[in-house]
DNA sequence: CCAGGCAACTTGTCACTGCCAAGATTGGCA
DNA sequence: TGCCAATCTTGGCAGTGACAAGTTGCCTGG
């Protein structure tokens, strides 16, 4: 914890992960240099492979930890649907460096129980939020869960590329609150 | 077009973008190599920056590619918006490797105007697919035109990342027409 | 008190990559 | 025919991920 830093980082693991967070929302997830974090952290230039094996190790802890972050978002979103879409889309906005490792496949190794643990919670918060809604609720569940995670993550995903145009405004949260209601009208 | 290759290649370009987008659906987009193109294309590890500048220069042309093949899926779908829809899933999982650069920013220069011509093009086969349908064109069209992109982008998203549970099914295009009329009911 | 074991980190190295500069080759056009 | 511009090659540099082997320091058991 001092600022003189010995042999031992002492938090080298969640400095890295820190690091990677900063590094990715910047540039993106491919600029990403395991190198670069050592050098943030103030470390030679491997050691990082000895807390995460390699690059796909790191991401693999980042995917884990968003799932987290996002079942966390989820449940403090209240009992409302509307508010749990909105609560996903701005996971994803805030969070942005977490969600993108998400859901690329390839970066990581998303077969890990590390992985599939906390993703698993994440959707049991999902379906949680999407079972106490009385309209979602309808015939085929499967299809209405489905539907509700597809335009909400729809909407994440395009607003994160740029491909929205620029009337739809400034405000992700604000958007979404327009467009998720279509789905339950 | 000779099998034995001459100092020109003769069509370089071309052949560099299609063994890009193999290399891209195997591995990703980040695993991509200019200097593997070029082996696999039998050319100098230094051909490909000839065409495109560097690495970003090629996902550039990928991305116009895939965007003017998108907007050919949508109008090839008929007039039905649910088949529209459908079209987009499709379009996401047979072309994935374009599909994932078209919808990665910082992958490649997206105010190019070789590319904000062609997404134009696309967004405008999509706009037209959804003014053609009489439930679609409600109060508000630009929410009801957010609210179809997202889902299908959405589901096409999820599935690609093997997000999905295993319920859902082998046939997107199956799955998705399940999904989307949930907009719609 | 201290021996030794173990985790954390370093140093050194290799193959690979993207990018740049300079040169070689060729097809087409005046 | 001669020249020129587009196309491609050769060579080289800095940066990267991964691996191997060594170093440091803490901590525990006796």
């Amino acid at each position: 914890m001092s600022a003189t830093k010995a042999y031992h980082h002492g938090d080298l693991r969640r400095a890295l992960l820190a690091s990677a967070v900063d590094a990715i929302a910047e540039s993106g997830p491919a600029a990403l240099s395991l190198r670069d974090l050592a050098r943030r952290a103030g470390v030679s230039h491997a050691a990082p492979a000895h807390h995460f094996g390699d690059k796909a190790g790191l991401l693999t802890a980042l995917a884990a930890q968003g799932f987290d972050l996002l079942a966390e978002e989820l449940r403090q979103s209240g009992t409302d649907l509307l508010e749990a879409g909105v609560g996903y889309v701005r996971f994803a906005v805030r969070h942005r460096a977490h969600f993108e490792v998400m859901f690329a496949p390839g970066l990581y190794r998303r077969d890990l129980p590390e992985v599939t643990a906390a993703r698993d919670r994440a959707t049991a918060a999902l379906r949680e939020a999407i079972a106490r809604n009385p309209d979602a609720s309808a015939s085929d569940p499967q299809a209405t869960r489905l539907a509700t995670w597809s335009i909400v993550h729809g909407f994440a995903t395009l607003w994160l590329s740029g491909a929205l145009p620029a009337e739809v405004g400034t405000d992700p949260e604000t958007a979404a609150r327009n467009v998720i209601p279509l789905l339950f009208r």
